[in-house]
RNA sequence: GUCCCCAUCGUCUAGUGGCCUAGGACACCACCCUUUCACGGUGGAUACUGGGGUUCAAAUCCCCAUGGGGACGCCA
């Protein structure tokens, strides 16, 4: 049975990087009908936050990579047999672990104070050896130890490495990686504060839940080794790893917040899809056996395996997701397009007298997808039907200035006046524009540009046929009689 | 500094010794469609970091160099 995790700490908005490792995970359970857990690890009390928890669970739902336990998407409450799945709420069990590597002798209390252990440090570097603790010439005894700590004592508890030797492990995505075991010196498991440290609740979390594969950030490579020495001190079976390359910015540093937007959040507010943004980054990393690009859930379900894992670091290139976003935008049904659209179109306050009509829906949509790469980008396309935002652009004034122009408006003008009905089908509008023709005895561009000036304010955008069956007689007047 | 990982077009990538005069996608350029702008269609330019091996044969295996990244925390 495969069981895996995605475990990010709460410090932020889900970064694209987390999102990558979370669908990962989630593909992988998928694919092989195991189980996906979400665990919070809030063991940093300086910079986890409860809010912070919430925004990760929001952006997971946002992409629809949904976990099997965990917390419960709404209420937060614990969802499945292995829980707490908050490390902060798991002190005990990480507790009563680290008192069992100590009377095993595996590990010791330290009461080195900070200044101690960095004198320590600072000499180790004069003689040219690495800054490694280990353990004192007098180590406390445990049950003193375990005394003093009852008074309030501050004292931390640190693994000790007990053999020089090399470990090595198979992973998933780099093959065999070696390494030494005087690559790390004594290291803490368990602060002075009472709260273990990651590299410590990792390890007993992921044997308790019973975790399988291990696929997360290659920034976690170098701590296997220390995690490998603690499920053997502990006799936890070892999962399999997956060390996945990082996601870079364009200047092939680690992505981060200067690099602009790069938490899913941002995206979504700048109108991606979360299907885009799904398969843009599971292409970060990841390719189809087939070489296909667009994929659906349940294609990416069915082909995903770790075989196709790239070793190699991915530069995150907004270009093309802006494209695989208006791929999947265009493909969406009108009425579902719609539903993602609306939002944005009432956060910038539009007056669109017609937005209840579901045909004009469809027919404003369908013309003006081929222009939308985000949802966003409908905001300005729909302006242009705003009538308390019309106005002649600047780009119009060169059109404006032709001496055609003016002829054309008046018999336009002339000619919407005398139309009979409310709106103007795209054959009435093609028959009137040939009476404008003859009317102002003006042809081609001359005709038409001067034409779509006076429909939306500019010489360039949608076909003007497309155009005026949106929007109603009156309007057309309107916008006519402000040329 | 020590250790670890990585290296194919600008970017994402295919490639697991002969199918590679290196394939696809985005972006770019040209043309077509189009009385504008998009969409769409067709075509084009562009890459195996360098040097040594191994082999009849190397993008592919090995070594070295170079470059990039990571870890060396009582952060995760």
């Amino acid at each position: 049975m495969v069981r895996v995790r995605f475990a990010p700490s709460p410090t932020g908005y889900l970064h694209v990087g987390g999102a990558r490792t979370a669908l990962y995970n989630f593909l992988y359970a998928r694919r092989y009908g195991g189980q996906f857990i979400l665990r919070i690890e809030d063991t940093d009390l300086e910079r986890s936050t409860e809010e912070a928890m919430r925004m990760q669970i929001a952006d997971l739902k946002w992409l629809g990579i949904l976990w099997d336990e965990g917390p419960h998407p709404e209420s937060l409450q614990d969802l499945g047999p292995h829980g707490p799945y908050r490390q902060s709420h798991r002190k005990d069990i990480y507790r009563q672990y680290a008192e069992r590597l100590v009377d095993e002798g595996r590990a010791y209390y330290d009461f080195r104070t900070d200044s101690e252990l960095e004198a320590i440090k600072e000499k180790l570097i004069a003689s040219e050896k690495p800054p490694q603790i280990e353990a004192p010439a007098q180590i406390v005894p445990p049950a003193e130890a375990r005394e003093r700590i009852s008074r309030g004592e501050p004292g931390a508890i640190r693994f000790r490495v007990a053999e020089k030797r090399d470990y090595f492990v198979q992973d998933l995505v780099r093959g065999e990686v070696r390494f030494p075991s005087d690559m790390v010196g004594d290291f803490v498991l368990v602060r002075s504060n009472g709260m273990p440290v990651y590299n410590f609740c990792c390890v007993i979390d992921d044997a308790l839940m019973k975790i399988t594969h291990v696929f997360r950030a290659e920034e976690h490579l170098s701590n296997t080794l220390r995690q490998m020495m603690i499920y053997e001190a502990l006799k936890f079976p070892l999962p399999q790893f997956g060390h996945l390359s990082f996601i870079l910015g364009p200047d092939k540093q680690k992505l981060s917040k200067r690099h602009g937007a790069t938490s899913c959040n941002d995206f979504r507010l700048r109108g991606y899809l979360p299907e885009a943004l799904n398969n843009f980054i599971l292409l970060s990393g990841w390719s189809s056996p087939d070489g296909r690009e667009i994929l659906s859930r349940d294609e990416q379900i069915q082909l995903f395996t770790h075989e196709r894992f790239n070793p190699a670091p991915a530069v995150f290139d907004e270009t093309k997701l802006l494209w695989m976003n208006a791929t999947y935008l265009r493909a969406l049904p009108t009425e579902e397009l719609w539903a993602r659209v609306e939002p944005f179109l009432r956060e910038a306050g539009l007056q669109l007298p017609q937005v209840e009509n579901v045909a004009w829906r469809e027919q404003t949509l369908s013309a003006f997808k081929t222009s939308m790469q985000t949802l966003a980008d409908a905001v300005p396309l729909y302006r242009l039907l705003d009538d308390s935002a019309f106005s002649v652009k600047p780009e119009a004034q060169e059109v404006c200035a032709w001496p055609e122009a003016k002829k054309v408006w008046q018999a336009w003008l002339q000619e919407l006046r005398a139309f009979p009905g409310e709106k103007l089908s795209e054959a009435d509008f093609l028959a009137l524009q040939d009476r404008v023709k003859d009317l102002a005895g003006v042809k081609g561009k001359h005709l038409f540009q001067p034409i779509r000036v006076a429909v939306i304010g500019q010489p360039q955008g949608t076909e003007v046929k497309l155009l005026v069956p949106m929007m109603k007689k009156s309007s057309l007047i309107a916008r006519a009689e402000k040329l």
